[in-house]
RNA sequence: GGGAGUUUAGCUCAGUUGGUUCAGAGCGUCUGCCUUACAAGCAGAGGGUCGGGGGUUCGAAUCCCUCAACUCCCACCA
């Protein structure tokens, strides 16, 4: 049989065959029926977007926890999807279209709107193929798009509503504005970043005193046009002649006047602040404050418009440039100095962003945001880790209205139509539109859907994965249908702590407000994927391995293992190809215990001899104590534990262990009873492995038994017994032998004995060991005899209070051995001072409690045994 | 500027209400082994003043104070 088995795993075949297996068997698929519910929906990734190691980690964890419960008996359903991601994927289609020599510019909405989907059919989806490698067990008939009809038609209902309601608003307000992508931005989408840049000293001529300069610093020259006041702090005394007085902007001579707020730092700069109210956000407050003009002196493209003057047209880089080069030139320019200061960054474009007057539409947050927070902080939500909490209440408690608007053409179009007479009304379509400006119009009779202009702008691409939960199950449309009521709420979410506010929390607000419920139980924060050196991967640093090259390199299972293995929640993952060969070398390790168990000729005649029936005993204690516990991580989403525990019960337990135990000599048959046992261990272990390596699990489990067509370890639930009295005293009796069993090997080691050579032993000790036939196996000992004292000529070692003796027939080095013993007692005599430190301590003994001074006297009573029997044997050897 | 978190072996991390030999695990390192499932392996060993200092306590990796370093989030003073 063994013959027929490579002794390395080959993973790639196997996981073809069985996510085949799975699929046509329709493992995956789930409807709604009576047992419990256990839903998941995949954070939706980009539709442009492949697979990178962000998601490789992400969706192997729901994938293990999706297993889990299916194999718990429970009704599981995981939901995959794709998100359209407006602003990202409209970006790809512009530079597709511009590699095909096609400007955007000259194409109408719905031109540009067809090469969209064209693309998307084209090259979007990538990921969720890629996903099925990985074995992630999606419920992919239900397979969701943000963009496909329900998910668009709620996110209408969902916009029309809120519009009703009184909490979507249309307003002229300061935007993040993207200049590359023409576009506003939500707070969320701005990266700020350090930037070196400068600081440069203007000088304003005073208009009352001619000959007198007022210095301005700035970072942005190039906003002067757009000035329209200078500001001083009304404390300042170095500034209170200017108090009434107007100066000159530089180069442009416009005049404007001094005003006076406590907004501006005395000590910054010379404590002068320009006033551009078009082109920052204190200066717009300022200027809202003092009823000042708003000049924007941007077009869309972040060149500079007619009020520019002579810059008009040039971009506004190559316009701070000149204008500092005029300005130096007209001596207007005091001096320069080296700055650093964050600048904002679109998430997308990565440009820098320009704040700027516009109108958007708005949602209020303020009333969605208050029972979001509370479920969250009463745990009715639970974070892990919880360390996230705080950072979601910070945010919930200074949240702010959320800009849903977008200037773009791919996305949910804004149900708004502008009506002849400059109202505008919301509705899901034209007609609509329509029919509710002819009940509020008189004028509105003549109107038809032609008179009507719907918004140009498209929502935000969270304004509709805000609602993921509830639509993939279309419960915004059909409230009340039956898949709604029975998967949602939600089991797990698995996200990454950077979209907590972007999606996270949004969705508990949804959740709340349109289903009364919370969207999911339990939020599990994965951490950062980075580089040994600490960096996060990216593609622009290249410092990120492509899974799937990984998967065909290490197997699935392998890759999989690796990344779990060193993940624990909230923690970054400092990844290394070095894991996925931990990985790889489990799998292998498994394998080979297949090749052996499956490889022995069973003589069902045989009886089971002494040592394979303890063997047995012992570890099915052993595997019921490990899967407890592992249960009791995974319950605690300690994922990475429950796998390490795993690991090193099939490597440790079941392979050096048990495996060694049982192992009948070279040539020789096994019974068939431990045969059986063996498999069947086997059996539960692929079991407890198959949620985090479901590939070789599956295969093994077939391999072990014949099973039945249409059968498979994922749905087989693991055994749940208690461990019993009998049981823990089996361990305990196990893990004397294993000491001895280690003494032995450690003895050989030291004396160079191989082996092959056989020993006899001899035992000083209260009583008999139960597992001496494990002793005598792994040890390979000739004889073991019960002895009253330390014999003469022996090597010794000690197992707890046991004394055990090999007999070197004068082979024994007496020097070395006296050193041995002698540091040995120089540590127990040292143990032995600090207990008894302890114990003569009186507030020791009077304030501990009783059972950790019962617990300090027993470690005196053995230490003190311990020493007698080293202090014997010692006297023996110099005798 | 505000907030949160982290700091334990060479690396990555466990360590629950302070108390069993509690200083741990995996990987790596070192030593010896091609032993008849597996060298992608087997057996064994070494390795840490628990970031520094102070305090509370009979007792501190664990609680308190303080200092330091690192990470993240939020804010955005031109």
């Amino acid at each position: 049989m063994s013959g027929e088995l490579s002794s390395k795993y080959d993973p790639h075949q196997i996981e073809d065959k069985w996510y085949a297996y799975w699929l046509d068997h329709d493992f995956f698929h789930s409807e709604p029926d009576q047992r419990e519910a256990y839903s998941i929906v995949i954070p939706p990734p980009n539709v442009t977007g492949i697979l990178h190691m962000g998601h490789m980690l992400n969706n192997t964890l729901q994938d293990v926890l999706v297993r889990r419960a299916r194999m718990q008996g429970k009704n599981v359903c995981w939901v995959p999807g794709m998100d359209h991601a407006s602003i990202a994927t409209e970006a790809k289609v512009v530079s597709f279209l511009k590699e095909k020599g096609i400007d955007k510019n000259t194409l109408s909405r719905e031109q540009f709107l067809e090469y969209a989907w064209e693309w998307k059919d084209k090259y979007g989806g990538i990921i969720l193929q890629q996903l099925r490698k990985l074995g992630a067990s999606c419920d992919w008939a239900r397979t969701r798009f943000t963009m496909d009809e329900v998910c668009s038609e709620s996110v209408l209902d969902v916009f029309v509503d809120l519009y009703k309601r009184g909490l979507i608003y249309r307003g002229v307000r300061m935007v993040n504005w993207d200049p590359k992508a023409r576009t506003a931005l939500s707070d969320e989408e701005v990266i700020y970043k350090e930037t070196q840049g400068k600081l440069y000293y203007l000088r304003y001529r005073v208009k009352e005193a001619p000959e007198r300069f007022l210095i301005v610093a700035t970072t942005r020259p190039e906003t002067i046009m757009g000035d329209t006041a200078v500001c001083v702090n009304p404390d300042d005394e170095r500034y209170h002649w200017l108090r009434g007085k107007h100066v000159i902007v530089p180069l442009i001579n416009r005049e404007v006047p001094v005003i006076e707020d406590s907004y501006v730092d005395k000590d910054f700069g010379t404590g002068c602040l320009k006033i551009t109210p078009a082109h920052d956000i204190n200066d717009y407050n300022i200027g809202m404050k003092y009823k000042l003009e708003s000049l924007d002196v941007f077009n869309d493209d972040g060149t500079l418009n007619e009020l520019g003057g002579k810059y008009a047209g040039m971009d506004r880089f190559a316009v701070r440039k000149q204008i500092v080069a005029d300005l130096k030139q007209a001596d207007l320019l005091e001096k320069e100095e080296d700055y650093v200061n964050n600048v904002g960054y679109s998430e997308r474009t990565d440009v820098a962003i320009e704040p700027k007057l516009s109108m958007q539409w708005f949602l209020k947050m303020e009333e969605l945001a208050k029972p979001a927070l509370r479920v969250v902080m009463d745990d009715e939500i639970q974070f892990v880790p919880a360390k996230f909490k705080n950072t979601y209440r910070h945010w919930m408690e200074n949240v702010k209205d959320w800009c849903i608007s977008r200037q773009l053409w791919w996305g949910h179009r804004i149900p708004a139509y502008y009506l002849p007479n400059r109202e505008v009304e919301v509705a899901k379509s034209a007609q609509e539109a329509l029919e509710q400006a002819k009940a509020k119009y008189p004028e509105a009779s003549a109107w038809t859907v032609a008179d009507l202009k719907q918004d140009e702008d498209v929502l935000d691409t969270w304004f509709s994965s805000w609602l993921w939960p509830i639509e993939v199950f279309d419960g915004i449309r059909k409230p009340d249908n039956p898949e709604i009521s029975y998967y949602y709420p939600t089991a797990d979410l698995v996200t990454a702590p950077d979209i907590i506010f972007f999606w996270v929390a949004r969705m508990i607000m949804a959740g709340l407000d349109y289903r009364k419920q919370i969207p999911f139980k339990h939020v599990y924060f994965t951490g950062t994927v980075r580089d040994k050196l600490g960096r996060k991967m990216s593609k622009s640093l290249g410092n990120s391995p492509d899974p799937i090259m990984l998967m065909d390199k290490y197997g699935t299972d392998g890759v999989r293992v690796g990344m779990l293995l060193t993940s624990p929640a909230g923690n970054d993952l400092p990844f290394d190809e070095s894991l996925c060969e931990q990985g790889r070398n489990f799998c292998n390790k498994i394998w080979n215990a297949l090749r052996l168990i499956k490889g022995w000729n069973v003589d069902r005649k045989l009886p089971q001899p002494e040592s394979a029936r303890l063997a047995c005993d012992w570890f099915d204690a052993r595997l019921c104590q490990a899967l407890q516990e592992a249960d009791e991580n995974m319950e605690k989403y300690r994922i990475s534990e429950a796998l390490m525990q795993l690991y090193k019960l099939v490597w440790d337990d079941f392979c050096s262990w048990y495996l060694e135990m049982i192992k009948p000599a070279y040539g020789q048959p096994i019974d068939g009873l431990t045969q059986d046992r063996a498999i069947r261990f086997m059996e539960v272990l692929m079991q407890a492995l198959h949620p985090f390596m479901p590939f070789i699990t599956e295969e093994i489990w077939h391999s072990l038994v014949e099973r039945k067509e249409g059968e498979s370890v994922m749905f087989q639930p693991l055994p749940k017994t208690g461990l019993s009295e009998a049981q823990r005293l089996v361990l305990d009796g196990f893990s004397r032998a294993e000491q001895v069993i280690m003494g032995i090997r450690a003895l050989r080691n030291e004396k160079n004995i191989p082996n092959k050579t056989p020993l006899r032993l001899l035992a000083r000790t209260a009583e008999k060991n139960a597992f001496d036939s494990l002793i005598v196996k792994l040890g390979n000992i000739e004889s073991l005899e019960y002895v009253s004292q330390a014999a003469e000529g022996t090597l010794s070692f000690m197992a707890g209070k046991d004394e055990y003796f090999v007999p070197m027939d004068g082979h024994v080095d007496v020097e070395a051995e006296k050193a041995r013993i002698d540091k040995d007692l120089a540590y127990l005599r040292g143990f032995l001072q600090s207990v008894l430190k302890k114990l003569e301590n009186r507030r020791f003994v009077e304030s501990a409690p009783v059972k950790v001074v019962e617990a300090e006297r027993k470690k005196q009573a053995d230490a003190e045994e311990k020493i007698a029997a080293l202090e014997a044997q010692l006297k023996q050897l110099t005798r």
